[in-house]
DNA sequence: CTTTCCACTTAGCAACGCCGAA
DNA sequence: TTCGGCGTTGCTAAGTGGAAAG
């Protein structure tokens, strides 16, 4: 076929994709408000194809255009993939009329979310529903623990998997009943807690584990009604309200001072089910008729829940102890499990307690009640031999499971997106481990492709397929970006958005070549970056975001996650968006420890680690929430400096008032004292006057405290005065010192040497004071927890600890440490990244 | 194919509890 | 010894991606 058949037919699709685009808008409703429009709009599109303005762009451009900021300097010119790969795309480009289709999902992404939709509205009811079914079907698994196949309703998958597995158990009961049981007993004394997985050869990961035994999940406590005396009220009048919807008004009362409770959808989502709960349970006991979320009042809850907490607080530390000590010996059991014969420990064990749903971000089902969790609504996994956790007579598991090729211990199904909760091993588990060490070692192994990507993409950014150069420029965003891959969301979600869900509004482009990114990600949690992008993805951002494009279109409408991914794959086997994430994060930490040399003494070290952290918590966009006690930490750091500078200029004074040369002979040096402002001056006396106060009435009243536990006779008010007085003095001599500028010294101190000496040690004071609160400011919005442990090859904090002789324990808590024990036991102080 | 299901990884926040300064 | 600040942990929401179902 000719080119021209060819974009005359893309074309036509265009207009197709916007059509249906705009009908998917208008059913997202309030995330765009001009989907109507579109639909008129794209009829009368007849702006050029995306194609043809593609080839002109192309003919105009100039090849060599500007690199890319993480791009590798290769010299060598020869790229036997990056060919390859443009072989097959020109083949296909040929001879294959699709090719530049936008994706059907985007086309018919209406029916999915109807559909989704629907399942949604009977979301409780399925799980009602599912709660029989589940139980008829546990009571034939529980009684016929050896043969049949746990479910029939379990999908083929699941059954191929099973079979799978049935062989492996077969061949390995004969094994295990030879070779485990006097096996066994050593591995168990020996090998348990420091089974070395990493030093073992494995490859069959589709299977997990060949026995896993463990002690169910806990529930949370049933609910206990309030005492009667405490109430909700309704129009000034006390509310009888069956516990159950009493609980559920008892979950928004908790929240009553947060946010949420603000928050008008999570209050009217709580009403609708607080009043479902209310009418399925018979309505409130006196007659009150609920109608109006606006003349509820929970305050009478809320105290009373502040009562409680306070009263626990006031607890002695002997019952906290006490009461701590009894909850641990409760969970024990929960804790630990046994996998192929060995202890580990359970993360999760613990089912979710009902609740109100705190969606993060503009969440249309924040405020949803979150049901509670029966054991009927629980699906266990263990190996068919394991004892079955008992439970309470009449109560039954909702299925058991043996499942060998999947990591989780028990799951439920949640009630507000339908979606599975797991029970999982913890953190520090031989099958994470496992996990993250491949997570890593794949990530790593991107270093060997990754120059040809950049090539590749560089190159098809001018790719005359559409669809190319949406990867291209997708690809690129994402490795110099770290963009996520960004998946379809539903209308249901909170609005965020990633890499390949970037919409027209998100993006704003500033010739030459500068993008604004602003859109909200993962967890609503705002990216927004200025930046400057190679001239050609600009030129392709331009394209995609051409007209009839609008707000509310995607960017890259003929992409998802799976095509990018599809495609990625061809250069590396198991390469997806994510493992860019994973490798840039780790490879910029390892430039940045490079960078680092080794001296200073270790909390140097640590501040420089940090700050190599930092960089890599910046660039995945890792952020946290100012405490909201920042302003008044930072303010409080400044007026401890302030005050330290106070104290130097007093000193330098009483050198000048030893020896008014002095100052002749280094001015620079005694440039401080007038540069320190009277009024800052006076401010640092009356805060330290105020202190010195609040210091003598505290001294007395804890003083009096003792004695009078003590029995002795308490001190007189004359008493506090003479220490006041002390302070009246002081404060007399500092309001002397604000006149004249002359600082009153101890004669102990009034030799030029003391007095330098102690300049000395204040200005050191200075300076850490100084940058720790810098390090404090440049931490308040960036999380570096998150990069640590998920995105950082542990490794690389090994080596550098190992190499600069920094404990470990100073960059790795406890439990990381737990959780690395594989990287710090086989990393040498020559690997790298 | 596309959609749905399932499993697993990544994420920020609130509660907890430890530790150093007063 | 207490108190507050702060790092750590627990919790659970919200992503990604492979594979089965339709």
């Amino acid at each position: 076929m000719t080119s021209d058949k060819h974009y005359t037919s893309s074309n036509e699709e265009e207009e197709d994709v916007l059509l249906s685009q705009s009908k998917r808008r208008k059913l997202k409703g309030n995330r765009t408000s001009n989907g109507k429009q579109v639909v008129k709009d794209s009829s009368d599109s007849d702006s050029e194809s995306y194609d043809s303005e593609t080839v002109l762009s192309q003919v105009s451009e100039n090849h060599n255009d500007g690199r890319i900021k993480n791009e590798d300097q290769d010299g060598d010119g020869t790229d036997y993939r990056g060919n390859d790969e443009e072989g097959k795309e020109k083949r296909k480009d040929s001879e294959d009329e699709d090719d530049d289709e936008p994706l059907k999902g985007k086309a018919h992404s209406n029916s999915k979310k109807k559909a989704k939709a629907k399942a949604e509205t009977n979301g409780t009811k399925s799980m009602e529903k599912s709660r029989p079914k589940a139980n008829g079907k546990a009571s034939t698994t529980q009684s016929n623990s050896k043969q049949s196949a746990p479910t029939k309703s379990s999908s083929s998958r699941k059954k191929v998997a099973k079979v799978k597995e049935e062989e492996e158990e077969q061949e390995k009961e004969k094994e295990n009943s030879i070779k485990s049981e006097d096996a066994e007993a050593d591995i168990d004394a020996e090998a348990e807690e420091n089974y070395k997985w990493w030093e073992k050869e494995k490859d069959d990961d589709t299977v997990k584990w060949s026995t896993l035994k463990h002690n169910g999940v806990i529930f949370p406590p049933a609910y206990e009604p309030l005492p009667s005396h405490i109430k909700m009220y309704y129009n000034g009048k006390a509310v009888e309200l069956p516990p159950q919807a009493e609980e559920v008004a008892g979950f928004f009362a908790a929240l009553l001072q947060s946010d949420h409770a603000k928050n008008p959808v999570f209050q009217k989502n709580f009403f609708n089910d607080f009043i479902e709960v209310l009418n399925e349970n018979g309505g409130t006991k006196n007659g009150v008729n609920i109608e109006s979320f606006d003349k509820c009042d929970f305050t009478k809850m809320f105290e009373f829940f502040e009562i409680q907490k306070e009263q626990r607080k006031q607890l002695s530390s002997q019952e906290k102890k006490q009461l701590r000590m009894e909850r641990d010996k409760f969970e024990e059991p929960f804790k630990f499990c046994e996998l192929d014969g060995r202890k580990e420990q359970v993360g999760n064990f613990k089912i979710e307690p009902p609740g109100l749903f705190r969606g993060r971000g503009a969440h249309p089902k924040t405020g949803k009640l979150k049901r509670r969790v029966y054991p009927e609504d629980v699906v266990l996994n263990l190996d068919k031999d394991a004892t079955i956790p008992p439970l309470p007579e009449g109560q039954n598991w909702g299925e058991i499971r043996h499942d060998n090729t999947v990591q989780w211990l028990a799951m439920w199904r949640e009630n507000i997106s339908n979606s599975f909760k797991y029970v999982r091993f913890a953190a520090n588990s031989s099958l994470n481990g496992q996990s993250d060490f491949k997570k890593f070692e794949k990530s790593r192994q991107l270093k060997y492709h990754i120059d040809a990507i950049r090539k590749d993409y560089n190159k098809n950014l001018k790719n005359k397929v559409m669809l190319e150069r949406q990867k291209a420029v997708a690809i690129y965003l994402i490795d110099v970006f770290a963009l996520r891959a960004g998946g379809e969301k539903a209308d249901d979600e909170a609005d965020t958005v990633g890499c390949c869900s970037l919409r027209y509004e998100h993006v704003t482009l500033k010739p030459p070549n500068k993008v604004i990114f602003d859109f909200l990600g993962k967890d609503s949690i705002r990216f927004y970056q200025e930046v400057e992008v190679v001239p050609q993805a600009f030129k392709n951002l331009t394209i995609f975001k051409r007209p009839p494009k609008q707000p509310g279109h995607q960017l890259f409408d003929r992409l998802d996650p799976s095509v990018l991914n599809k495609h990625l794959q061809h250069y590396m086997q198991g390469l997806t968006a994510k493992v860019f994430r994973t490798y840039n994060a780790s490879k910029t930490m390892q430039d940045q420890l490079d960078l680092i040399k080794n001296e200073g003494s270790v909390a140097e070290k640590i501040l420089k680690y940090n700050a190599a952290n930092r960089t890599v918590a910046i660039l995945c966009n890792h952020q946290r929430s100012v405490a909201k006690t920042h302003a008044q930490t930072v303010q409080k750091a400044n007026e401890k400096i302030e005050e330290l500078e106070w104290q130097k200029v007093r000193l330098k004074r009483a050198i000048l008032q030893i020896d008014e040369d002095e100052r002749k002979k280094r001015p620079k040096f005694f440039e401080e004292i007038e540069d320190f402002r009277k009024e800052v001056e006076a401010a640092v006396h009356e805060r330290v006057i105020e202190r010195e106060i609040d210091k003598c009435h505290k001294k007395f009243a804890r003083e009096n405290d003792k004695r009078r536990f003590e029995k002795q006779e308490l001190l007189e008010e004359p008493v506090l005065k003479e220490w006041l007085e002390k302070v009246e003095e002081l404060k007399q001599q500092y309001a002397r010192e604000l006149k004249t500028s002359v600082t009153e010294v101890k004669s102990s101190s009034n030799s030029i040497e003391k007095l330098e000496k102690q300049i000395e040690k204040l200005d050191q004071r200075i300076e850490t004071s100084s940058i720790q609160l810098r390090d404090k400011e440049e931490n308040s919005q960036v999380s570096l927890g998150t990069s640590k442990i998920n995105y950082i090859d542990p490794r690389l904090s090994v080596v550098f600890c190992k190499k600069y002789g920094v404990p470990i324990e100073r960059i790795f808590t406890k439990s990381l440490r737990e959780k690395f024990k594989w990287a710090i036991e086989s990393a040498d102080e020559n690997w790298r990244f």
